[in-house]
DNA sequence: GATGAATGAGCTTTCATTCAT
DNA sequence: GATGAATGAAAGCTCATTCAT
């Protein structure tokens, strides 16, 4: 007989398996995939290395449960709502800072996904099929509705959404990652709202001539 | 006495030195860093394991030299000069079209720098300071020379040249690493002139109200 | 005053070991002795690998246990006697089956002792030492005893009945192990009757002359 | 350039393959393949575990080239060849003698194949089909020819030869690996002469009525 | 200068064994 | 008695680095 009842038992396992994606996300985004021990995540995580490999059959099934738990992209959908009943301009700049905000809470996952992406292109590609693309058909059906076709034939709407999104992940690693801040220091507020701003009505803002 | 003058055997030394780098920067962008043996690079390069270290202390050497050696916005000076004689929305998408260039004619630079730069901030800063910082000032100095003070007081600047940098990147990476093309087929003339449509006007474009 | 008495409680526990011996000596043979974890052993037993562990010291103990258990050659004595009030070319070819017999009723030790007797030549010593020099030494005395002294001066009966396991146990394994029945089709009547014929009267048979 | 002639080199390589697969088919006869480290085979060969790699792809490689290199039965040919012109009595006589030296020669891979066949019966089924096949045909083969058809008709001479193999095969394993000569001590010559004389007549001998 | 054989630290993973519950 | 989570020694293997030639 089991002194633990099972279900107690599965929340403790379950509890244990996000104690260890949890830390070997945080050690991984700081020294990649490659260059942290499975030794070095048990370590982190109080148990021995031998205990990591009850929770999880390899280090590679590990890497393959934290991207599966933790997705970059996973409310846009609520977002995309919550933006349907607010004016345009006001919903471009909320999304920027919902957004900044969510990258900010994944820090380490962008960094994880920034550094392993271009070696794990086959498993990126599920990430790029289910959550970039839909992700990026959203917005750019969102701008349609709101600028109407005329605008729509002038400028890919798909372009312009994925730049938007390029916009903030620059800001968020040139901010986070590079630490950018200290040399040009920038206030947080003025970074979304020039981002909203410059997507709105361009640098040129509402119409003065450029030299 | 030599039988090779000092000079000449210096170009020798750096001509090979040159041939690993090289060699060694195709190889990270594709299987990464840890993921390529010395060995690899060296068999590459046409030479033996330990003449490879003849020319490089180590491993980790060469990569502080390849990134050191390359870097990723190398003629913006010149391509200011260039920009200067140029009316503004042109100057803006030839500057577009030169910076999606460049990031293809050093795609396996910034596959590396994707990859490495997160577990290099040390290095990453030095190129921050000396490359990204200046140039991002440039870029800010000449929006500023374009567009008027009165702009300037409203939008950053500096967050609108990085958040241009950022849409090309992002186009950059999700079209050449990701192959989002497959998906979301885009032509790349769009690319380049719908980045600078929406930066220069925005979405909205020459005030169109929004719904 | 436990639950249980004593002997009713040691039945248990021999049971339990008998149970784990048997499962483990079917693994073994299956899959070898370095090629079975604990674990498998004890959930193929339906228990816990913490129990296997009330049982035996350790893996090995196991091990010696199931050698010492189980014996190749247990009835040797038994057969003798049913064997002594049959005709002598009788009996040599009813040993031949029984023997035959008992190596596939006991295959999986058969399997176990060749895979790991010779690890174990110290515990295979005593198997030695109380049940194949005693059997051997029965063999021959009952050829002596059937042959008379004359033959047993010209040829050695120790040898003579040792060769004869040998023919068996080649045949055992050549056939059950090694599946050579594929390749050379015999029929498992003729291994048997050959195996006599020959034991008994040659390959010369009843004198004829070879060339 | 190489300091080395290639050839020279190519030798040396060979020299150090040989000398590991020895050493470790010495090993793995004492302790068995699962039962010896890599490293105990790099130490006994007097190299470091790395070096042992640069000779071999991995452990397996090397048990496959150890299986590959060291037949049981490389000379049956040749034998039968010498045997072909000595009248049958001596020839089996010799054949007896020949396969105990050529066994006791080959005592480790004796002991190696016994051990291991069990495990490895999908590379054991490749020395089956192209050794112990073909020589137990061979051996039918010069039975037939020696006996003549009437004999063969009788008994199966397949079966006669392999049981000839096997007594042999018998004694080896007895005498050489298990040491029963303490316990029951049989001149060395009594072995062949008698395998080969039970083998040709029977124990019955030359027609002696069994009681 | 150039080579590549040699090394050994370090990686991922397995598993016999212990012990708190 | 029974359990199975936890441990850590040890295995196979890789690779950065050294050094005799």
């Amino acid at each position: 007989m089991p002194k633990i009842a099972a279900s107690e038992r599965d929340a403790f396992y379950e509890t244990r398996r996000t104690e260890l994606a949890e830390v070997a996300l945080s050690l991984w985004a700081e020294r990649g995939f490659d260059g942290t021990p499975v030794s070095a995540i048990a370590e982190a995580a109080g148990v021995s290395k031998g205990t990591f490999y009850l929770y999880f059959d390899s280090k590679q099934a590990l890497l393959e449960d934290v991207l599966r738990r933790y997705t970059l992209l996973p409310n846009i959908q609520v977002l995309g709502e919550n933006l349907a009943t607010v004016p345009f301009e006001e919903a471009v700049r909320m999304f920027v800072g919902e957004a900044w905000k969510h990258l900010s809470d994944h820090r380490d996952l962008v960094l994880l996904a920034l550094r392993e992406l271009p070696s794990h292109v086959e498993q990126a590609q599920q990430a790029l099929e289910h959550v970039f693309v839909p992700g990026n058909r959203l917005i750019a059906a969102y701008l349609e509705a709101r600028l109407g076709p005329k605008r729509a034939n002038e400028i890919s709407l798909i372009v312009a959404g994925r730049g938007l999104i390029g916009m903030i992940i620059m800001f968020f690693v040139s901010h986070e990652l590079l630490g950018a801040s200290r040399y040009l220091p920038v206030d947080e507020e003025d970074i979304t709202s020039t981002i909203a701003d410059v997507f709105l009505h361009g640098v040129l803002g509402s119409s003065e001539a450029p030299k």
